[in-house]
DNA sequence: AATGAATGAGATTTCATTCAT
DNA sequence: AATGAATGAAATCTCATTCAT
């Protein structure tokens, strides 16, 4: 059954099976926020997303591999938002620190770390994040800030890492506490600060 | 039949009981560590502590209860052991925090964070560990700390509050990453320098 | 609209019909050999006929029709091969049990026997195999066989029920055992001189 | 925890236990029989059984063991009333074979073949009958027989193998059929005769 | 007090079948 | 006619918790 190469007959299926996918991570997101880590099982993200448990399964082979697409993509939206941070040429170095670090200890960012344990209680993430290939490249973007701005580029690469580990760890930390945006902000401030002081940014 | 209180009787009785509660604890910690979250399962851990599971019911209502022991001793053991550096006259300030902040980078704190995903998989930790009257039993040591040894005692508060999330924060962080001493060793100085730089201690 | 029967248009229609059930079946029996009865599902029998599920309904209404159909195929195409060898003037009666024997007790005749459990799984086969139309009829052929070769002809009924049976049975049971070639002949010359033997042909 | 061994005090523990099996192997039996290979299910076995599934499965670490079980206990329970036919001194060797025939071809031995289609269906017997330990004790107790009545004795290992597999696969055959007493002794009889004819028993 | 067999709700996953496109 | 996504009942198996002994 050869078909012509990108005809137009078939885009409306690969663009619903797209929102499909789509939809069913979005729900997935909405029952781990209300039910918890306990309360997400496929049923519950099947009905969430309006669908069948069995259609469920055609777009995931199984439970792990939607915890981790899942992951993957809060991760990667994580990460595209700090890019699109530390690309801007509006802002100082200083102030990239800050706004990365923002994102962080903002609850929106919450999300990976409620998706954690469900992955690590299914035992879903073997390695650290940061040895997958996309992180690797996440990394080489912080390394190529650090020893842009910085006045001792030699040491860029512990430097970035120092970086990325502080502002994430702590940021992970924080966002799952109650506080208010102005504290928030406070956190945000003081570690971006103490983070350049030290890095000389 | 009522007993006087504190009859030698009743000593054994409570010693036993309180070794019993001690012994699961520490099967508890062996199980986590051989058979993952995954195999955390109470049978396993009255197995493990060579009791039955009835007995182990006896000592912990529910399996929660087991969890938030698990944690509660873990964090104990861990803050005592910070304690004792924070009071040690011997070490000064910088050596008193480079010294918490190894320990906590130390795989030796991993457990805690071993045992997090579990507590969470159950919705047991519902609250910060800072409200917890222990975790602010701790704050203030940590205050009194930074008031006494900073250049500017005014902000103690919200200064302890950086130092201690920080370190524990990237703590966990690289606690769980496969590393070598030496590069360990340079994390913690690392850390260390930088809060102390940033916090005039 | 009305067509006359046979017309020339509707020839070549049936003739794709009848090919597509000929293709599916066909897949059928290669799905059964390389995934064995438990990958025997309508899904996996369609992919690999080349078509989609709901094609494959159309041609069955279930796959219990499916089931029933590739058994009836392979006894047919079994019982038609014996058909060729009794109607054979250039054999012997005794060389003619022998070669039926042969063929019920080489590898090719291990499809039947994959088939069965499936229909026993599915409840399919309700009577046996003789009291279908088609079997009373080779039953009449064998008892024509024996009648002609015996010299008892009076018993032919019982005789070539017994003869059918124990070459089938054996043959089975033979047929699924890993086993050299020459010990096969070896098999199938002993049965059917047992048979021939006792029910003098 | 040290215990005397074989203290009267668990005894009714192991026999509890050993009772609990068998009434499940018992209920495992019936569901067959009643419901059929499709109504084969744990859930069913249970409630048969009376018991819940967990307990189910505390006999039995899955369904494929609790199939294998059932039909170990078959081929055993059948093959050890064989053995009592091959043993008694008061029987002739014709006799003994009509037996052992007949047994086979009485319903009560169909229990196995519709054991198999379920085994058969989870890819539970990989290797034939015959290769089990306990099989090959049969086929040296059937060559004993065979050498000792056979007026050739040096061909006892395959008349043994023949008279065994005949048997059996006639037997199999037989005793799903729709039948009479009297025809089934007819059956028995004409294949025993058969059989010793040949073997010259 | 200790035991561990029994419970059963509930989780994951499969697959024959339908039906809108 | 053909497609294959959607369905959902049903199957297997786990494990925290209880309770008779």
């Amino acid at each position: 059954m050869p078909r012509p190469p990108s005809s137009p007959r078939k885009q409306p299926q690969q663009e619903r099976s797209r929102r499909m996918y789509a939809g069913i991570l979005a729900a997935a997101v909405r029952v781990l926020e209300t039910d918890g880590a306990l309360g997400f099982t496929t049923t519950r993200v099947a009905e969430e997303a309006g669908i069948s448990v069995g259609s469920l399964y055609q777009y995931f082979p199984n439970k792990q591999a939607m915890v981790v697409a899942l992951h993957r993509e809060a991760v990667e939206k994580g990460w595209e938002h700090v890019q699109r941070i530390l690309d801007d040429p509006g802002r100082s170095a200083r102030q990239k620190v800050e706004d990365v670090a923002s994102w962080f200890i903002s609850a929106e960012a919450a999300e990976i770390s409620r998706i954690r344990p469900i992955g690590d209680e299914m035992e879903v993430f073997v390695s650290h994040d940061l040895h997958d290939g996309f992180e690797t490249e996440v990394h080489r973007r912080f390394s190529d800030f650090v020893a842009r701005e910085s006045q001792q580029p030699e040491e860029a690469g512990f430097a970035a890492n120092l970086l990325m580990t502080t502002i994430e760890a702590v940021g992970k930390a924080i966002a799952s506490r109650p506080m208010t945006k102005t504290e928030r902000r406070r956190w945000a401030y003081s570690t971006a600060e103490m983070l350049c002081d030290y890095l000389r940014l």
